[in-house]
DNA sequence: CGAGCCGTTGAGGGGATTCAAGCTCAGTGG
DNA sequence: CCACTGAGCTTGAATCCCCTCAACGGCTCG
């Protein structure tokens, strides 16, 4: 229970665990009032995800020393998360999906990694760095903005936190070297199968969000009609069925025998 | 030069740095004694590419508190780096190139990534997991093993440890996703200027190793006959002049117009 | 020397791109 | 209501790039 740092903290009365802060409305409570529960805290705690999250590493007493509010926003498909601001900040992604583009020398973007519910970007913004990527929402997304001064805070009295980022770091690490050896491989319909593989984990299993064909394209290194004319084949084969816009179901049945067949051609 | 390694630590009383040690062969000196400067330090002290390496970010007295040994191994060229062994490790090259290959679900490999001085390769074993690639030699190279014990209970005591550590994962991050935007995307003659920028940079600016032709399909996805006849154009336009096997001569003006070329295609 | 590996080059075929046309669908305004 | 529009998807045809298969030369090594 080590008070966390910085701010020249004045001190409260210990309050028992649980009891809410009675504050009156519209008084401001100071952010160095580390002692007193934040709301943010509260907030966390009941956060659906957090499991799975950055802050699952912190147990409940360690939610208590969060002491500031953490932004929640939400993002238009096609809507690019802004890292304008000089106030470094990293981010939980709480639903929807995201992907990483980076911009090759040529001009044009290549997108690089995909992110869902509970993953963590912009874990640079630890290191005072700004990395080359830019992150573009996919679908409609929510994300928790945590910003880079609370994890390092943090960090100082949690141990746990700290393995918990570099667990973090090295899971994108692979994730990117996995894109990297599975999508970036091979002929286009392997690169096709294989993307679809990893979009129905990111969704539920059958059901599953598909990209526009020029993002195919983007992830694959494939001109969108190459893509159209994958996935037309996927439907005829019976491994997709069209669900909407953006939208299709899939059947494992099929999407295993289309993998393997891809596989040992 | 190092004392070879992994043997039964020998030890003494407080002596002046540099002499040698008068030890009693068969004592054991408990690893709690930290107080003793370990010969270690000293050959860690003296490394010539400390400023690059992880231990950098170690002042002078901390470069004392390493209390085991650290095992310096040379691998020939295409030689695994073996990780069998129950005790994990990390690995720091001092000198050469290795790489990473990964393979794919088809069964090919696919070179994911490139190491040269001063990389530091392997940081999974410090969160106990093992990745999925394995570590070969591309030149002959010569590579410090840190047991992952030891940075573990550095990392206690030294904060700037773990920045350095955060600083790696994120550099081996960007590093993929460079390698992804830029060696796995376009043309074949785009790649391949790509590569021999790349290795431009791992070398001294104007000599360079040149990977078998095989390798470099591997690492651009690509047949080895079309990386072939691509480094045949590369050295008809007078960007590469052959030296001796698996060596090369850059042209840093001719490159620099072959890399504006494959681009504005 | 023959065996084997590596690099190079050629010829032919196949797969991806390019260019192009038509389609559905949502939004807009006459 | 419906033509108009534009974005996204699909499909076709022609071209081109890369892969496949193949042969050959240089080199090292048993």
């Amino acid at each position: 229970m080590s008070p966390p740092a910085v701010a020249p903290r004045p001190a409260g009365r210990l309050r028992a665990p649980g009891a809410p802060a009675a504050t009156p409305p519209g008084r401001v409570v100071p952010l160095y009032r580390a002692d007193e529960r934040h709301p943010q805290a509260q907030v966390c705690r009941r956060c659906t995800i957090r499991s799975e999250a950055l802050f699952g590493a912190l147990d409940e007493t360690a939610l208590d020393r969060i002491h500031v509010h953490i932004a929640e926003l939400m993002l238009a498909p096609g809507e690019p998360l802004s890292r304008r601001g000089d106030d470094a900040a990293l981010y939980t992604v709480r639903a929807g999906v995201v992907r990483a583009e980076r911009s090759t020398t040529r001009g044009d973007r290549r997108i690089v990694r995909l992110a869902g519910a509970g993953a963590l970007i912009g874990q640079e913004a630890l290191l005072g760095r700004r990395s080359d990527d830019e992150w573009v929402a996919c679908t409609a997304a929510q994300l928790c903005r945590i910003p880079a001064s609370l994890v390092r805070e943090l960090l100082r009295s949690e141990p746990a936190l700290g393995q918990a980022l570099m667990q973090r770091w090295q899971s994108a690490l692979d994730d990117t070297e996995a894109w990297l050896a599975d999508l970036a491989t091979g002929p286009a319909r392997r690169r096709v199968v294989r993307l679809v593989q990893r979009l129905a984990g990111l969704g539920d299993g059958r059901h599953l969000w598909l990209p526009r064909r020029s993002e195919m394209g983007a992830m694959l290194d494939l001109t969108l009609e190459t893509a159209s004319r994958q996935i037309s084949a996927l439907r005829r084969d019976g491994v997709l069925t069209a669900v909407g816009p953006g939208g299709a179901e899939v059947s494992p049945a099929a999407l295993a025998a289309a993998l393997r067949a891809a596989d040992d051609a």
